[in-house]
DNA sequence: AATGATTTAGACTCATCAGTCTAGTTTGAT
DNA sequence: ATCAAACTAGACTGATGAGTCTAAATCATT
């Protein structure tokens, strides 16, 4: 990559940053906080904040400890920029698969019954699973952390699930009066199941297996929801 | 209490523990030992494990560092055996309220709103979201936590609310032809809208709320399992 | 009262690790 | 080519905390 390239990166991060926390500007060059910031969630997500060492971190992003500190300023704005970061992406997935959530004329399960599906793959992702670990674990002293993942993530792919499903019950398909409520109980459909079955993360589950989840989530979901029930 | 009554509480722990984990016997006067388990669940629900220190745990219990590690051999084990308890305490409260669930002659809509209520308050209790954020936070580095929950605590109380739903089913209450399927469904309904209601952990539902999620819950659970659906 | 086990306060060792500092090197822009 | 900013390796400090040890005190039992 060009050096332009990395400055468009550079800025169009900085101004993202800037307007969303309103946190002074990162400093130094792109590539080497990308890096960071990868590893340093890596590395959090592996060790545990508390067992992970600023040393360790910037060993696996192949950098000095000085570097890091010259970025972040202490271990702690590391881990808050780090979960931010994996936060946005895993909202980007998210919100990937709800935009599938449109009527294409069809049975509405078949159309929700695959969203669902991306949904439960979303959920599954090692890094996704990292993260709730993580936010679980540190939430108890870090409060804020709550503030970040809720608004940032949570909060934008329920209001974008609830938006969709409300068109859809315009159109016919479902039978809903109040979108958010439907969203609580198909989240809660999709997701429930999946802490018991992924042994809280520590087990990979198949296909197969999440295609089951989402089916059963669906059919409970359109017992309730759909318009010839 | 007499001298006495304290061998036969330790007794019957040393057996249960014996039986259930091979580990080594518990030394040294058993009221000691509980206000230890207390006080060390208490400091890493709060701190976190590695942020809290045995210090704190012997200040908090009363009690010498020295004592505390006579008990327990060592920080690790005596996380272990803090959650342990503390698990075996919240099932056996989760328990209680699925043996409320019993075929009364009336609708069963008021009878499983009723347990789902209880149960979303003990899920809701404080102690049993600071059991979870332990677990959550040290099982990616204390794997064997999770037997330690999944076995003794969730499964049971699984297992026997699949027994209760399957005898309503019997009775004609409920329709339903997989009564493990039907306990993942309605876990799901009752615990899945808490993590964002609650913020996970961090606020605290009034009880109108946690009735409000147990009637929406049961509402989508009788509409895809309730007998004149 | 005697005894053996338990508990206690607190000092002590040793390892780890956040964060700093220094002196020299690389890099990107002009 | 030059310059300033960013980066590097690695030594260093200071704090924290797990686990040990000791010598005295307390407790339960006989």
């Amino acid at each position: 990559m060009s050096p332009k390239q990395w400055e468009v990166v550079y800025a169009g991060r900085m101004s993202a940053a800037a307007k969303q926390t309103g946190r002074a500007a990162p400093r130094g060059r792109m590539d080497k906080r990308q890096a960071i910031l990868a590893a340093a969630f890596d590395v959090f997500a592996r060790r545990g904040y508390a067992q992970a060492g600023v040393d360790e971190v910037a060993a696996e992003a192949g950098v000095a400890k000085a570097t890091v500190y010259n970025h972040f300023g202490d271990k702690e704005t590391l881990l808050r920029e780090a979960i931010a970061a994996s936060a946005e992406e895993a909202t980007a997935k998210n919100l990937a698969a709800v935009e599938r959530l449109v009527d294409s004329g069809g049975d509405p399960r078949e159309l929700l019954e695959d969203v669902g599906f991306r949904l439960i793959q979303c959920y599954c992702d090692e890094q996704s699973w990292a993260l709730r670990r993580l936010l679980y674990a540190e939430l108890a002293h870090l409060p804020d952390l709550l503030e970040i993942v809720q608004v940032r993530a949570s909060a934008r792919v329920r209001q974008a699930l609830a938006d969709r499903l409300a068109r859809l019950a315009l159109a016919g398909r479902l039978r809903i009066t109040d979108p958010d409520a439907a969203v609580e109980q198909l989240s809660a459909l999709l997701t429930g199941p999946l802490e018991a079955r992924a042994e809280w993360g520590t087990r990979r589950l198949s296909a197969a297996e999440m295609r089951q989840v989402a089916t059963a989530a669906i059919d409970t979901f359109l017992h309730a929801f759909g318009s010839r029930a």
